[in-house]
DNA sequence: GCGAATTTTTAGGCGCACCTAAAAGTGCCA
DNA sequence: TGGCACTTTTAGGTGCGCCTAAAAATTCGC
């Protein structure tokens, strides 16, 4: 017979990171807003083809981690969940880390996380959060699951769904795109800085005014251009 | 034509892992020792079939990396030894890294490293180097290669090879087996021990004196049976 | 110096995560 | 409500790094 058991094939290199990044992508897509994560919307986030989400979603669903049904959207059962903020938690605390501790700059982070997350043992990790003091938040203000999978959820509100007058503080910048990190962070915009909506426009963009970090002056700071992107990308908390 | 071109496939997952661990294997096989590697002995040390070094062999050749000929020992070319000291460079890096900053043990650090080596980018080894203050030598006695590719080689014996009567300093003791790291720890034999060799018999083992860091007694330390293995994996070097 | 033992290479396959192209299912709307 | 556009799945294929089995080359012992 040509049908050889399994063997003792080396599982090597990294557990299953392709299958730990889908489990991210559906994880994010549900975690600021809920919109049901379809195939295509998954394929387009991940940049691989529709035809390649159908089969890992087979998989997935074989192992217990998401729920599928053909032509229905994606969904994470509880484990599936599980292990979802099990990598994240491992993300976050690599980009903390290497902004507390190894000198990078906010906007720096995102790739060296995205591999690190999955090759980082267990042990390793706790030796990282121990290092710092077990933090909540990231440096872009995304909170950082426990290891006991917790998550603490503030409610926010997108920028560009925010009214022309509203004011909060900046709770979370997403850390998709570093080239917008880098331009709000030379305007002066991150997590805690306090600003309100001057205009908005959902195809041209918006204007904000930052207030500086001593906010003597409430209304009194700078006037920036936010582009349309980086309205979606922006949450702000209502004032206490 | 069923003979569509590469595309632009994703060679996101970690350069080529596979790639860098048989260069780092055949280095290793001529640092402390020249040996020619012959594929039956890769393929042992690496744990694969025969045949999976002649197919990397081929691929590694045509890459100019290691010299190939059918039938004959492997051997790295100038550019296969800069990048196998490349990588040793990161496993020694962070192996030295989690001893220091990360509360690890020796005999601990090596499988994290095994990973690690193949995911951290240039930048974060740099910051690491950094805040290491570029040592030159990894918690177990191994060179650690500079950035620029130069490796600072003290002679050495192996135990094995040393006459009765012979004392030296460790100065180093092969990360192979996390065991012999373990028990040898315990015996107090780590690199900079001087030790000098009482017994010593092929098959059984060996016997040496151990000096205590303060060595007032040169030859008074207490009397330490090492293991044949262990015999071939410390090294140590002749007083001044 | 020659045949046997050992090493190495060749040949053919496998699972993985991906792809393209074609088929099938869904859903909107005129 | 029937079409048609769009989404999703199926079918078939790729490169990679690995494997086993069989063929070929080398080396060793007598």
């Amino acid at each position: 017979m040509s049908i050889p058991e399994p063997v003792a094939r080396r599982t090597q290199p990294n557990a299953d990171s392709a299958a730990e990044d889908y489990l991210k992508t559906i994880y994010h897509h549900t975690e600021w807003q809920s919109a049901p994560v379809t195939p295509s919307v998954l394929a387009a986030t991940m940049g691989v083809a529709p035809s390649s989400v159908t089969e890992m979603a087979k998989k997935l669903s074989a192992a217990g981690l998401v729920n599928y049904e053909p032509y229905k959207p994606l969904t994470l059962t509880a484990e599936g969940t599980a292990r979802a903020r099990g990598v994240i938690r491992r993300h976050r605390l690599i980009e903390t880390w290497l902004v507390d501790e190894m000198g990078y700059d906010w906007h720096e982070v995102h790739d060296e996380a995205e591999v690190l997350e999955h090759s980082i043992s267990d042990r390793l990790l706790d030796a990282i959060d121990s290092r710092l003091g077990h933090p909540t938040r990231d440096p872009h203000g995304d909170p950082i699951p426990s290891a006991d999978g917790s998550v603490e959820s503030s409610p926010a509100l997108l920028l560009s769904q925010a009214a022309i007058g509203t004011s909060g503080m900046v709770v979370r910048i997403s850390d998709r795109d570093p080239s917008l990190l880098l331009s709000l962070a030379a305007a002066g915009i991150r997590p805690s800085t306090t600003l309100s909506v001057v205009s908005r426009d959902a195809s041209t963009g918006f204007i904000v005014r930052v207030a500086g970090a001593t906010e003597s002056d409430a209304d009194g700071g700078p006037l920036v251009p936010v582009s349309a992107s980086g309205g979606s990308s922006i949450w702000i908390s209502a004032p206490a």
